[in-house]
DNA sequence: TTTTGTGCAAATTCTTTGCAGACAC
DNA sequence: GTGTCTGCAAAGAATTTGCACAAAA
């Protein structure tokens, strides 16, 4: 379920500008950078990419501005144990997939359960949620298939 | 859904011996001190209270212990951004969820549609479910009758 | 006796912070 | 101009690791 890459780059941009933040250079870059994300870089790789086009730019920048659009919802961070990822292509909360052979994060979009699950969870116990972070780790198709084949 | 605390440290332990690792004193301890636990205590908590009894043990062992017991499957680890919590009282992966305003952990147990929203995933993705992480993050029933009371 | 476990301290790794200079507005 | 943002380097914090000694089997 990834959004338009554009249309996500002007809803963070907007955000930003919203806030009262200004936009730097470095910033705009980074907005544009999670806009067209495929996958779920974490900050250094983030870094490493945009340090191509701006050498100049510090790690420091890159997490700073991570917390900016963290805050403001349009980022999400999947919590890995010291190795933050960050979803900004599909700002829904959504469960992510984790396959502990290969590695790959996989996004579990369209899972209908999942409306349910939060229905339950406040009705059964009053508690109103605001941030889901479902992780979960297992085996992919493809790792199970070839393990399969092995044995 | 916390078992019985005299089967979980039975259990424990003999998890210890099944896989051939000693049972040294503070293993014997550590095991005892997650049986009883209620809460969802972290590797600095656990070892200030093993400390009382122990002088002489070592936060690195509380880390060495708790991986054994993790990698058997015995204990839990909720990641925290840093601060990794452990549920050793109750050995069935379930979610949690915590509360922004007070910080307490609330074992989600008996949630119904758990199992549903497994099957889905499974059979959409192919993905084989081993290890699941559901952290909710919100606003518990206590702090939201407080924060109605006040406006 | 032999192998595994332990404490200690240092190393590792991700992330945050303080500050002087740079830049958006 | 002025208040925010930046890079840099250092600090922070949780966890892991290497090693000589201690203890379990």
């Amino acid at each position: 379920m990834k959004t338009d890459p554009e249309l996500r780059y002007k809803t963070l941009i907007s955000k930003l500008q919203q806030r009262g933040s200004r936009l730097t250079s470095h910033r705009i870059a980074l907005a544009r950078l999670i806009s067209v994300s495929e996958g779920h870089p974490n900050a250094s790789q983030l870094f490493k990419k945009l340090r191509i086009q701006f050498p100049s730019v510090s790690l420091a920048t890159i997490y700073k501005t991570l917390a900016l659009l963290k805050a403001e919802g349009e980022v999400l961070e999947i919590d890995l144990h010291g190795d933050s990822r960050y979803d900004g292509a599909n700002p829904f909360p959504h469960p992510h997939l984790i396959c502990e052979c290969c590695g790959m994060i996989l996004d579990g979009d369209e899972i209908k359960s999942i409306g349910e699950l939060n229905n339950e969870i406040e009705s059964k116990y009053g508690f109103q949620i605001t941030r889901p972070q479902q992780i979960f780790y297992g085996l992919c198709k493809d790792c199970r298939a070839s393990i399969d084949k092995k044995g």
